[in-house]
DNA sequence: CGAAACTCCTCTATAGGAGTTTCGGTGCGATAGT
């Protein structure tokens, strides 16, 4: 069987060598157990189940969480050789869509949403095909989204039961215990095999650096972006600052950066992550919805304007650095006041009492209940997802339980970050210490607390001269060509 | 909470100050209407 594993490696995808974790992921799903993997960022983890999908002899079901992402990893199965493999989901027209639906049975991979498969006709025709592995990509979505942002994460559960418990597979790079019993929790995964490699990214040094104020922030921002090796994400929690941001960097000698956020076009937004990824975008000033399944190799720092919600988002941001390997650097920048935003964006985004009485005792349908009591998207979602879930007569107490128990959730999950912000112990044994692990590697370049030269992060003075030329050179094939136009 | 956007007001001004309200991340799928 090992030998098996390596020919297939070698034969399907060119490889001589498993990467960390991979072996055990693939071997344990092999054998027909449950898995949970917990494999550090960028340790290619679509691998530990596109390799046993050509040794199973039934159907592998991948559940993601972005259609970006589905499209990334059907193109590359297909430039890899494979023809039967489809995303299923809403950017397919209708027709496309049920034709698809009428031959699942023909495929070996199929990609789709928790959405897609919550629609009854969808589960009904999978459960009539032969399913051998059904992977759950980004796990600790179900965790992250499922009881407020995205419910139907929630009901995996169910539609696993429905497709007759099929071997499982849970793949993510960062999970604490707790949200690893969460994701066991919500797919009812009983009898579980983890396999659960550290979090710990030794080439990335960690850095917290504290400004007075807004301005200030602003200006070492500024500081960092010149100085430091490019390519670089810089991460905000406003979609209006990473536009101002980028126009500032613009307009500070940095032409080549831009914004990427949630609320652009979604042209706009693949054209922006292409053009990073190939190295014509050297900063993108993004909030956290620039990237999931951005596979770049040689992001060198990681700044965030803003602290993230919670450490488990901070670290799979700044993992996007280094991945070649180099020294890279995490920064975030620190004001006082930065951490009610996140508070008052948690308390405000559930319904209130109020809101939650009367969706339930008014007989309206659901849209004009949302006008009429000034419900966001994810308030008439989360109270229209549990209305079903308990009897009427107890549907409030229930919500307004849940309700709190989120809200407090989130807000520990923030005190947490904010504490690990405000610490004067080393960061990177205060960040494995939260996902229960112990320090072992012994880092150079560690932390601020530690000691970082940041000299070792900036442009190499040849790399300036390097890049000025280039930058000549383009601006003068720039003007030949619009000479040439005109 | 704190910044920005909006509304209202002024000795009817087209500017600007005061007061008030809104907004602040993440995305799937279906639908309405070009």
């Amino acid at each position: 069987m090992i030998r098996n594993l390596y020919d297939h490696l070698n034969k399907q995808f060119g490889y001589d060598m498993f990467r960390i974790g991979q072996e055990e992921v693939i071997t344990s799903v092999m054998e027909g157990k449950h898995t949970l993997a917990v494999l550090p960022t960028g340790t290619g983890k679509s691998l530990c189940y596109q390799l046993p999908g050509y040794l199973l002899k039934g159907i592998v079901i991948i559940v993601s969480p972005l259609l970006s992402l589905m499209q990334d990893q059907v193109e590359q199965l297909k430039i890899n050789g494979e023809k039967r493999v489809t995303a299923l989901n809403s950017f397919l027209d209708p027709r496309e869509r049920n034709q698809i639906i009428q031959n699942l049975q023909n495929y070996r991979f199929i990609y789709t949403s928790p959405e897609m498969l919550t629609n009854n006709g969808v589960l009904q025709k999978l459960k009539q095909i032969d399913i051998s592995l059904f992977v759950v990509d980004e796990a600790h979505c179900i965790s992250q989204w499922g009881p407020d942002f995205r419910p139907d994460y929630l009901n995996l559960r169910t539609i696993r039961s429905e497709l007759n418990n099929p071997t499982t597979l849970a793949l993510t790079a960062t999970a604490t215990e707790d949200v690893r019993a969460d994701i066991i929790e919500h797919l009812n995964l009983y009898d579980v095999n983890q396999l659960v490699y550290s979090v710990d990214r030794p080439n990335i040094a960690l850095v917290v650096e504290e400004a007075a104020n807004y301005s200030d922030k602003v200006k070492k921002l500024l500081q960092f972006v010149k100085q430091l090796q490019k390519p670089g994400i810089i991460y905000f929690s406003s979609k209006r600052l990473t536009e101002e941001m980028a126009a500032l960097l613009r307009n500070n000698g940095i032409a080549q950066s831009a914004a990427y956020h949630g609320g652009m076009d979604r042209e706009q937004r693949i054209l922006i992550q292409q053009q990073f990824l190939h190295n014509q975008l050297q900063v993108i000033c993004a909030t956290s919805a620039f990237g999931m399944g951005v596979n770049k190799e040689n992001i060198h720092f990681v700044i965030h304007f803003h602290m993230p919600y919670q450490l488990d988002s901070y670290l799979q941001e700044i993992g996007r650095a280094g991945r070649d390997g180099k020294k890279s650097i995490a920064i975030l920048l620190y004001s006082p006041g930065d951490e009610f935003l996140p508070l008052q964006i948690f308390e405000n985004e559930l319904p209130s009492d109020y809101q939650i009485e009367q969706f339930y005792l008014l007989n309206n349908n659901s849209s004009d209940k949302a006008s009429l009591l000034n419900l966001t998207e994810i308030q008439l979602r989360f109270l229209t997802y549990y209305q079903n879930k308990y009897d009427k007569s107890e549907v409030e107490k229930h919500v307004k339980r849940i309700r709190d128990m989120r809200i407090q959730y989130k807000q520990n999950k923030l005190n947490e970050m904010i504490k690990w912000v405000k610490s004067t112990t080393c960061r990177r044994e205060g960040i494995l210490h939260y996902f229960q692990e112990q320090k072992v590697n012994n880092v150079t370049d560690c932390c601020d607390v530690c000691g970082v030269d940041i000299i070792n992060y900036q442009t190499a003075f040849q790399d300036t001269i390097r890049s000025q030329n280039e930058n000549w050179r383009l601006m003068l094939k720039n003007l030949l060509i619009r000479g040439d136009e005109e």
